[in-house]
RNA sequence: GCUGGGGUGGCCGAGCGGCUAAGGCGGCAGACUCAAGAUCUGCUGGCUCAGUGCCAUCGUGGGUUCGAGUCCCUCCCCCAGCACCA
């Protein structure tokens, strides 16, 4: 057992002290493969680990290829998490450290020094960089840095980005709603929530009805209803208030206030009173300037939006439930002074009409549903069913003007428009579920002003990136849907905040690059941080014009040396350098980034790039998960990278990574997979390490050609999965269908010297990315010269493949579960097997039927019976017809092979295997023993059996 | 709810119009062994049998086709994302 992780931890060693995977620019084609870096508040777990295996065995596949091959690392530490944690440190937060000590197994004298989130970070890198190491990646270290000021010059890096990015217009200051934490005064982001997940603000239309010398807001999901609104409802039991707001009075419920403050300028309380005192009187309807009546409605929620409901009877289920209740029951109503006269004078009005109901579309289905008052729990289903019907096929009557006779999701947008231009209406955000932050305050929705923002939404740009992503290779290909998809909905996007770490915004040092959007285009940044770490050039010297030469070759060489202080052969090595390596051969990553890192790193790259360094693949995968559960800290199933070492190795881990999925499929750990793997690995090494001392045979056989053409099918099998990143297929025939055959060749005979041998060495190079350590030890054992990581990947070579050996194989392997089969059901033991090979004439029909037509096949017998030959054997003839005709498979005619010599090759074989004499006959031959008459059933790659 | 992906034998997973529904794991039996482990071999949906056979099955229910895990529709379930969060 041990001997295997000696084994892993000999040759991590080996190849970081011999650094055989630091690449430089050479005269050999380039790969470039990335694996997007990992975030430090922790350990790296099996996660990372599932992915960044995957780049390391493409890496390895393609180094041996003969590319020129680039798998760089770097740390990402931007944005709020590490500061929140170490803050949690310092305020001495139980379950934080709790995590640190038995999850990430962090030293408590560590862990005290955690309060800085520098410290913190740097501890993790160097933790998870010992990890990797062990891992076996092969990755060029002395291009790692990490993000922000942690690194001076990813740092000015990052700048010169932003100011690219607004020269070309791409950044915007912009006004945007968030939800947020007003004790933090910070946005608040699901991960800092207790409460409220995935809740995110929603906008609600605020219709200014007039009242008085103030408005009375209507808060609604659906202003184009304002044509058909019959009434207000006002929770009379609540209070209510008048405000200022932007130079104008409005009244809302007092839980409103607190919202509008966050959104609103101005905001201000006049005078406060309950609702009641609205009750009956009656507001102005801002399009046609109709009277409408305000009733009371317990229903109203003061917590929601403005507390101010327009009522829509015809269109609305709830509305109209609530309206007919107080109509039928007008004493309520009379409390308020209503009288009930001009209650029953309200009556529905219609503005959409839709195929599935008629004019009053709400009130038909509650009708139809049988509701039967404004309790009724189905009324929710009633508001949903009308608002899709009415929205997508809903047309709009004569009353709304110029919007009458299109559909209600035509016009919506530009209804909203006039109405903001003809100020009679709003908006308001509002959170339909409640949320709390980590802190445990409420949370608000607040609108952010002067935020800076990418213009993701800009149309020219999306139209470029759709138009790189058409070259760019998805892997796997169902993946590239969800691309496409993000690319039209995502619209701008915030890409800086004040709190947390990061690289300040060069041109507003109040905000700091977040972490979505330093992390797009750092790629190029390795392709010159072997230089900038070597050479230990300042980041104070790494100004615009210094980037603009190497990305773009602006600017006079001789002038930036000067300017900057870099010498010209070092500023022309970092151009090259960029040139060489870029664009990024491969970036892979979890399915989770898609609709987030993967897209937006399309995005920047189509603008700040030429278009020969746009990206060209990109492999997703699916999430891991640990013994079917999904992995998480406070689960307590998290497994670091560290620990998963511990307990089973590198070879073992990589291996057993690979082997659970591969596609968008999520992959599961389990430790008796593990096990299992570490087994198997065992057996592999144990049968290549004594394969020498095998007895050998000279001549070489059937066997020898089949074994040749099998491995030339894996190679070209476990190259084509690993050129499209299918991971698992590729360890499935690299690794598992070589090892069947191998077993195979050496179960039929004593193996060919060389044979065995070129077999295990194309063996072990088809598995070696997978299990470097192993592959390089077997190597050694071989005597073989050098690093099998930089050896050459075998290539397919369609000459060496052999159908017909491989159709003499099959046909005996299928004899001899034929012979076993009989031996058991017909209970005997033979001492003597006869074997009847296919008379001449069967071929002849097999051949004759596999080359005819569908339609042809139909009258085969007619045919057929134009042979003289086959004539005479005319009742046979149909039978096989039949037996051919029925599964038409069977009529895949591979290659005509000499069975007899065949037999009689492997007879020896057969007698071991069957524990019998063999004696093999041709059927047509006269005077054969047959007691049993079994020749006739002999048939082209089926010899009839005979035991006895 | 919306968008995208997916549901295959005891389990993990291939297959994406017609090869035998790969391969692995687990289980059972045999060989080897003093024994155990490892290894090797066979079996592992049902029935039948001196073999080349029949039936069933790929989330559910329909449909297209000479033929369907494979294509179309209905429903159910799982995964990811839904943004200022890494």
């Amino acid at each position: 057992m041990t001997e295997l992780r000696e084994i892993d931890s000999k040759w991590a060693k080996k190849w970081n002290r011999m650094k055989i995977f630091e690449a430089d620019i050479g005269d050999k084609e380039k790969i470039f493969a990335t694996f997007p870096f990992p975030y430090m508040n922790g350990p790296l777990h099996l996660g990372h680990a599932f992915t960044s295996t995957r780049v390391d065995v493409w890496a390895r596949f393609k180094r041996m290829q003969g590319y020129n091959t680039l798998f760089p690392w770097a740390w990402h530490i931007t944005g709020e998490p590490i500061a929140g944690a170490a803050k949690r440190v310092a305020e001495g937060d139980e379950s934080q450290i709790r995590i640190f000590r038995d999850i990430d197994e962090v030293p408590e004298e560590e862990i005290k020094k955690f309060i800085s989130p520098e410290y913190m970070a740097r501890y993790y890198i160097n933790d998870s960089k010992k990890s990797l190491i062990e891992l076996g990646h092969s990755i060029d270290w002395r291009r790692e840095f990490t993000t922000t000021s942690l690194h001076e010059q990813f740092d000015r890096f990052i700048e010169w980005q932003y100011l690219t990015l607004r020269d070309k217009g791409y950044v915007r200051k912009g006004t945007h709603p968030v939800v947020w934490c007003p004790n933090d005064e910070s946005p608040t982001g699901d991960h800092d929530r207790l409460e409220g997940e995935g809740a995110s603000p929603t906008e609600f239309i605020i219709l200014k009805f007039e009242f008085g010398d103030a408005f009375l807001p209507a808060a609604t999901l659906r202003p184009e209803t304002i044509f058909g609104v019959t009434n207000m409802w006002i929770n009379p039991d609540v209070e209510y208030v008048k405000i200022n707001i932007a130079g104008e009075r409005w009244i809302v419920s007092r839980e409103a206030v607190p919202k509008l403050k966050e959104q609103k300028d101005g905001v201000e309380i006049i005078s406060s009173f309950m609702g009641r005192e609205l009750i009956g009187k009656v507001c102005r309807e801002p399009i046609k300037g109709r009277e409408i009546i305000i009733l009371p409605a317990g229903f109203v929620r003061p917590d929601n939006a403005t507390g101010v409901v327009m009522s829509v009877p015809s269109h609305a289920p709830y509305d109209y439930m609530a309206l007919k209740d107080i109509q039928e029951n007008p004493d309520e109503a009379e409390k308020y002074g209503i009288t009930k006269e001009s209650l029953m004078k309200i009556k529905p009005i219609s503005l959409i009409k839709t195929p599935e109901h008629g004019e009053h579309p709400a009130i038909e289905l509650v009708e139809e549903m049988g509701i039967e008052n404004q309790k009724d729990a189905k009324l929710e289903k009633a508001t949903e069913i009308i608002y899709k019907q009415e929205f997508y096929k809903g047309i709009l009557g004569n009353i709304t003007g110029k919007y009458s006779g299109l559909k209600v999701n035509e016009i919506k947008k530009q209804l909203l428009e006039d109405f903001i231009a003809l100020h009679i209406a709003d908006k308001m955000y509002e959170l339909l579920e409640m949320v709390r932050c980590r802190c445990g305050t409420t949370c608000v929705v607040k609108i952010l002003k002067n935020q800076w923002f990418l213009n993701y939404s800009n149309e020219e740009w999306k139209a470029k990136v759709r138009e790189a992503l058409q070259d760019i290779k998805i892997y796997p290909p169902e993946a590239r849907a969800n691309f496409e998809n993000t690319i039209e909905w995502l619209e701008d996007k915030a890409c800086a905040r004040k709190t947390g770490l990061g690289t300040l915004l060069p041109w507003d040092k109040e905000w700091k690059v977040e972490t979505l959007s330093d992390s797009t285009i750092y790629m190029a940044f390795y392709t010159i941080a072997k230089h900038l770490n070597l050479e230990k050039i300042p980041g104070s010297k790494l100004d615009r014009g210094v980037f603009d030469y190497i990305f773009y070759g602006n600017g006079n060489i001789e002038e930036l040396s000067s300017k900057y202080d870099i010498n010209t052969e070092l500023l022309e090595e970092m151009r090259n350098e960029f040139e060489y390596w870029m664009p990024v051969d491969l970036r892979c990553s979890a399915k989770e980034l898609i609709p987030n890192h993967l897209t937006f790193f399309i995005f920047q790259h189509v603008v700040l790039f030429d278009r020969s360094k746009w990206p060209e693949r990109i492999g997703v995968n699916g999430m891991m998960s640990i013994e079917g559960e999904k992995m998480s800290k406070s689960k307590g199933n998290f497994i670091t990278l560290k620990k998963a070492l511990r307990e089973n190795g590198a070879s073992v881990t990589r291996a057993s990574l690979l082997y659970a999925s591969e596609g968008m499929r999520d992959p599961d750990w389990n430790t008796k997979s593990a096990k299992d793997m570490e087994i198997h690995l065992r057996n592999l090494f144990a049968m290549i390490k004594d394969a020498s001392s095998l007895s050998f045979r000279k001549e070489r056989k059937n066997i020898d050609l089949w074994l040749e053409s099998r491995l030339q099918r894996h190679i070209k099998n476990t190259t084509d999965n690993l050129e499209e990143l299918r991971t698992r297929s590729a360890l499935q025939s690299g690794l598992f269908d070589v090892w069947r055959d191998i077993r195979w060749y050496l179960r039929r005979d004593k193996p060919e010297k060389d044979m065995v041998f070129e077999a295990i060495e194309i063996w072990v190079k088809l598995f070696s990315p997978y299990v470097p350590a192993i592959s390089e030890e077997v190597w050694g054992i071989l005597g073989k010269n050098g690093f099998i990581s930089l050896a050459k990947w075998p290539e397919y070579n369609e000459d060496k493949i052999n159908i017909k050996a491989e159709a003499a194989e099959d046909m005996l392997s299928e004899l001899l579960s034929d012979i076993k089969n009989i031996i058991k059901v017909a209970g005997i033991t033979p001492k003597k097997i006869f074997l009847y090979i296919s008379p001449e004439w069967k071929w002849e029909v097999l051949e004759t039927l596999s080359s005819m037509s569908k339609e042809k096949l139909k009258n085969a017998m007619k045919e057929l019976m134009k042979r003289e030959n086959l004539r005479k054997h005319g009742k046979e003839v149909s039978g096989l017809i039949t037996y051919y005709t029925r599964k038409p498979e069977r009529l895949r005619f591979i290659a005509r092979i000499d069975e007899r010599a065949i037999l009689e090759e492997a007879r020896e074989f057969i007698e071991r295997e069957a524990k019998a004499e063999v004696e093999v006959h041709l059927s047509e031959d006269e005077n054969i023993y047959d007691p049993a008459g079994k020749s006739r059933n002999a048939m082209p790659m089926k010899p009839a059996i005979y035991l006895e």
